[in-house]
DNA sequence: CTGTGTGAAGTTTTTCACAGCT
DNA sequence: AGCTGTGAAAAACTTCACACAG
């Protein structure tokens, strides 16, 4: 398997929902005994997600460890910043050399969660949602595709790849006979914010939603939105004064 | 479609590498006499995109008037983030009602260039290219997607919606034809970093990828990336203590 | 009185810089 | 000598709270 990627570039900020209500304590108690692995800061998580990339392309050219400067320099960032990152996880690093490649992929891996399996629902069976469903870089990466839905009669039955289009109407069925524990939504804005709710009643506490819409979700259920106008607009901005 | 590529992580920092100064865009040496206009924060912006949207469905509802109230609660923060964001593009608020919604809106547009014309090419015609050339929002919000683009001979030609995918081995002569300024990538990572190169020599100073690597830039050029696996993977930390 | 605009306080994130392992 | 791990300083961003305009 040479599956590999490369470095990640210092994708940022992104859009970020929050979740909600101006809450105080997110739920307190630490755990002392336990490593500090939750609660890792959100600007760090989308960091690791990018170490991780450059670790794989790494440990694909037969590295066996890598410096934090290297690293940095891969994934655009500080090296300072990599290395209190990573300090984050535990420390895993031996000075003087680096950190070795296989290792630490592993421990941010199982930091980030993704030594379990997670298992996608696609809702939507647009154009976007059938251009997601075929999209190998989600498998890849430990995300199995496990179902794409929609109301629509018309589309329902439809395959597209290895996938059957399945009937949304019954929603919670589907996600449970399916087993899926996240969501991608690939509606349109009209539909998001009703099928938000309805995923909640099913128990999905996972959400990425490509409407463009802010969606509300009651606290513990995590959304993360991708927002491609919003996107254009943001270069858009920043094209003003170079143009 | 999985494209794979050995990264040269040896060489890297061609393009744009400071000879040793923190990666900035030191371009500009504070300009006191220009107006304040320029350089709102990161983080202002993407929310600003988000008042824009709110604002807007509060148009087609006939609202004339909206406080930071409203529009925090709307876009889901803090209504005094709301009242600064706003303070940044001048004061335009009238104390003790609120802002004008078509006027507010305006301002904002115009903040952030959005009154000036877009013109998006897509490049890949792939799953994603092609439902990105789909996708209504884009126009819906100022940014007219003018090319769809692909390398391969036999997409070359096909129809997409209004669209009629353009042969991108002469990349130049398409983007100049239809007089791109704006670039969405929407290509295997492989081929990313090439022609980002390319597209730099033509022109292009504002690009949108949806490839998983790290591009490099030279200065000047705004360059956003999307990464769907990226966002699986956050929420994946996330949703970890919850299931 | 209502709701903006904003200094000041608070919080989070990044960068610096260096002691201390290897 | 090289590079990690980390306090401490700096910067960025958010929230508070209140004077004051309409």
């Amino acid at each position: 398997m040479n599956e590999e990627r490369a470095l990640p570039i210092d994708s940022l900020d992104a859009t970020e929902m929050p979740d909600g209500l101006p809450r105080q304590e997110p739920v307190a108690a630490v755990r002392p005994s336990q490593v500090a692995d939750r609660q890792l800061p959100e600007a760090t998580l989308s960091r690791l997600t990018g170490y991780l990339r450059v670790l794989t392309s790494l440990q694909a050219d037969g590295q066996h460890s890598a410096s934090s400067g290297v690293l940095a320099e891969a994934a655009g960032v500080n090296p300072a910043i990599v290395r209190k990152d990573l300090s984050l996880l535990g420390s895993y690093g031996t000075r003087g050399v680096g950190y070795v490649v296989s290792e630490l992929s592993q421990h941010i891996s199982k930091a980030l969660g993704l030594t379990q399996e997670w298992r996608v629902a696609i809702i939507g069976a647009g154009n976007l949602g059938r251009a997601l469903a075929g999209y190998g870089g989600f498998r890849n990466r430990g995300f199995d595709v496990v179902a794409l839905i929609d109301a629509d009669p018309q589309l329902v039955g439809q395959r597209i790849g290895e996938l059957v289009i399945s009937d949304g109407t019954d929603l919670a069925a589907v996600i449970a006979r399916d087993q899926a524990n996240m969501v991608v939504l690939a509606v349109p804005a009209a539909a998001a914010q009703p099928l938000c709710d309805e995923l909640v009643k099913c128990g999905i506490s996972s959400i990425l939603s490509f409407a463009p819409v802010p969606l509300q979700v009651p606290a513990g259920v995590h959304l993360r939105k991708v927002d491609l106008a919003t996107e254009l607009q943001i270069l858009a901005y920043h094209a003003q004064d170079v143009d």
